[in-house]
DNA sequence: AACTCGGGGTG
DNA sequence: CACCCAGAGTT
């Protein structure tokens, strides 16, 4: 078995390092970049997640300094990028580092895992690559990669799926360089045994794959089907004041965008016209709050936003007025207001802005 | 154990 | 269109 594991660690890492991505958090052991670049990978594209890195990096060099900021710059900074409540972690768990402990990382799996925002993947990831810590990490990559080479069906998103792969990524853990290897492990999967059509005839595993033996390979990793997604239809109130105010709120209740920015909502059970729609504000607070003159749509056909759960059918509505708006903000400040890309995207097309 | 949380890339 | 991405927190 110790020679299989040495095989299977030696010939893996032999290749990542011939393979490996030059990607800007390899260059350091420091825990507050490789904490940082581990956050913001979450369920998140290589690709994707660089450029946020690189602007967080530079926008704050230390975890103090991220400590320091406030809670707007951080989401500001995170636009885009998704998942928010891991932004409002990452300054939870920086200010708990900052302020607790004196700047300092944990540097026990135990002591990552108290962090806001670290599981048990992000704590194994952080704990091998800065502190040498003989823990296994598991993600999607390494769902896979071991799925194959060793068979296994059993479903990734059940318990007893998570509980066997952390196990089996536990045993081969090569201990003597748990860092490099947790991260060979996932290039791997993320560069060579690639979801879909991966390329296993110039695969240095060939011959011990059990999937590719036993032409598995597309079956693997087996994962239970998900929920459907809902259909929701918001109405964007877009004020515009004569003195070039608008409005925007901020969302403060449990679901999507904690904290974010967004104008006026008025959601309804289906795509409404303007008569219906003028009649739903009757009851909301937005007409008791402000004095609107006329109403006009936007665009005719709604722009249909995609998340994971629910697909937000969106039409926004340009409401004129006369009165000065309380609340209201210069339209030149809006890009100032961290806001989802439904409401950046809008904004950009709106000539109305210009 | 099931749900929720984004946005974008891929075939 | 379905699936996935260097998962975690809540119910």
């Amino acid at each position: 078995m110790k020679e299989t594991l040495d095989f299977f660690a030696k010939n893996l890492i032999d290749w990542y390092l011939d393979n490996k991505r030059d990607l800007p958090w390899r260059s350091t052991k420091d825990p507050y970049f490789i904490w940082l670049s581990e956050i913001i990978l979450q369920q998140t594209r290589v690709a994707q997640g660089t450029p946020y890195y690189l602007a967080f990096t530079s926008a704050f060099g230390d975890v103090k300094s991220l400590a320091a900021a406030p809670q707007q710059k951080v989401l500001k900074l995170w636009q885009g990028l998704g998942y928010y409540s891991r932004a409002r972690n990452l300054h939870i768990a920086a200010k708990y580092v900052a302020n607790e402990l004196d700047g300092r990382f944990p540097s026990t799996y135990k002591g990552l895992l108290q962090l806001k925002g670290v599981g048990d993947y992000t704590a194994s990831a952080v704990g091998s690559i800065c502190f040498d810590l003989p823990t296994a990490v598991v993600d999607g990559n390494v769902y896979r990669v071991l799925s194959r080479l060793f068979g296994i069906a059993t479903p990734i998103n059940t318990t007893q799926g998570i509980k066997d792969f952390k196990s089996l990524a536990q045993q081969l853990l090569d201990t003597s360089q748990p860092g490099t290897y947790n991260q060979a492990l996932m290039e791997f999967g993320a560069r060579f045994c690639v979801p879909q059509n991966p390329n296993c005839a110039q695969c240095i595993f060939k011959y011990k794959c059990d999937a590719y033996k036993n032409k598995q390979v597309a079956n693997l990793p087996v994962k239970l089907k998900k929920v459907k997604v809902k259909k929701r239809y918001f109405n964007y109130i877009v004020i515009l004041s004569e003195n070039g105010n608008t409005v925007l709120q901020q969302r403060t209740e449990k679901g999507i965008w904690q904290q974010l920015y967004e104008f006026p909502l008025v959601e309804t059970t289906h795509l409404v016209a303007q008569d219906a729609l003028c009649k739903e504000i009757q009851f909301d607070h937005i007409s008791t709050l402000y004095d609107l003159d006329t109403l006009t749509l936007f665009r005719e056909n709604a722009v249909v936003h995609k998340l994971s759960h629910q697909h937000l059918y969106t039409r926004f509505w340009i409401a004129q007025t006369k009165s000065k708006l309380p609340k209201g903000i210069p339209v030149d400040d809006i890009d100032q207001y961290a806001v989802p890309v439904l409401i950046s995207n809008f904004i950009s097309e709106f000539e109305g802005f210009k």
